[in-house]
DNA sequence: ATCCAGGATGTAT
DNA sequence: ATACATCATGGA
């Protein structure tokens, strides 16, 4: 076993480990405690998170300005990667114009960074949020992990990893659906199967924005707003700006402006308003308005 | 009991 | 292109 430790204090922008792994961006990480921000509350300390990336289980915790770090292998240019910790987060807030409601949720939450997930888990967890709640989400993915993944031995303990395309092409609706999935789980098997088979997969996708978001809709279960958070949770769009009922409540109510009526044109027109990082503030505004009241 | 949750799909217009 | 009903499930 390896460990070490990320000086995350010297981060342009700092970071945050807790928000950025809680926020409802990427549903990979557990904490080993098993509670959530729901039980916990905001800020809760230093506890330690556990992931399966790549067949290795990861396991980190921050204490103030130090990303501690445990896994088989040297961790840290996968969390870098992963947790994009080589953003410039002074840099895309300075870039971000001026406004009260992203101010305030980059006041709140500074250090969150957004994630780069690998594509299937992505876009599995986000076929699986339509009409479900934050936490939910994270149980069914859990749930697929502990029912269709692969068992992984570290320190003493058995993780399991999230499952491959091929496994949950090959599970039954009924297996799914025992899963807590709902209609979901035709969706999330259809989808896995074109990728199983090669026939629609990461290396098709065009590298514009918003042709990938077009092309994603070929998933099934892929709408626009599921399409916008693959490009912005693990392809790396970070002006992808997803439409949830959040954004458009917030739109309503703080930029009037820009609601175009279709989802493409609101977005374009909330991209045009906060710039080439837009996802940044989406993902902020997103986190910040969930947990108030 | 009724409503709602990080929406998408099929169908009718 | 746009409007509408429908789709499971669990918690408030």
């Amino acid at each position: 076993m390896e460990r070490g430790a990320i000086d995350v204090a010297e981060l342009p922008g700092g970071f945050d480990l807790q928000s950025t792994l809680e926020s409802g961006q990427t549903y990979r990480w557990r904490r080993d405690d098993g509670r959530t921000y729901a039980d916990s509350g905001l800020h809760g300390g230093s506890a330690w998170y556990h992931a399966v990336d790549d067949g290795e289980v990861v396991r980190a915790r921050q204490v103030d300005g130090r990303l501690e770090w445990t896994s088989s292998t040297d961790a840290e240019p996968r969390l870098r990667r992963w947790l994009r910790l080589d953003d410039d987060l002074d840099a895309v807030v300075a870039a971000t114009p001026a406004d009260p409601l992203v101010d305030a949720a980059y006041a709140t939450y500074r250090g969150m960074r957004l994630v780069r997930d690998p594509f299937f888990p992505c876009l599995v967890s986000f076929i699986c949020s339509a009409q479900m709640r934050v936490e939910r989400i994270f149980a069914m993915q859990t749930a697929l992990a502990r029912r269709f993944g692969e068992p992984v031995d570290f320190d003493g303990h058995v993780y399991h990893a999230f499952p491959r395309p091929e496994r949950v092409a090959a599970a039954s609706e009924a297996e799914l659906r025992d899963l807590g999935l709902g209609y979901r789980a035709p969706y999330v098997r259809d989808s896995a199967r074109l990728l199983a088979e090669g026939r629609l997969t990461p290396d098709d996708l065009p590298a514009e924005y918003e042709a990938a978001r077009e092309a994603l809709t070929g998933f099934v279960g892929v709408g626009e707003k599921v399409a916008d958070c693959v490009c912005l949770f693990s392809l790396g769009h970070l002006e992808a700006v997803p439409l949830d009922t959040w954004l458009r409540r917030a739109i309503a109510e703080h930029y009037p402006a820009c609601d175009r009526g279709g989802y493409a044109d609101t977005s374009r027109a909330i991209r045009d308003r906060f710039g080439p990082f837009a996802g940044y503030a989406q993902t902020y505004v997103f986190h910040y308005l969930r947990h108030l009241g």
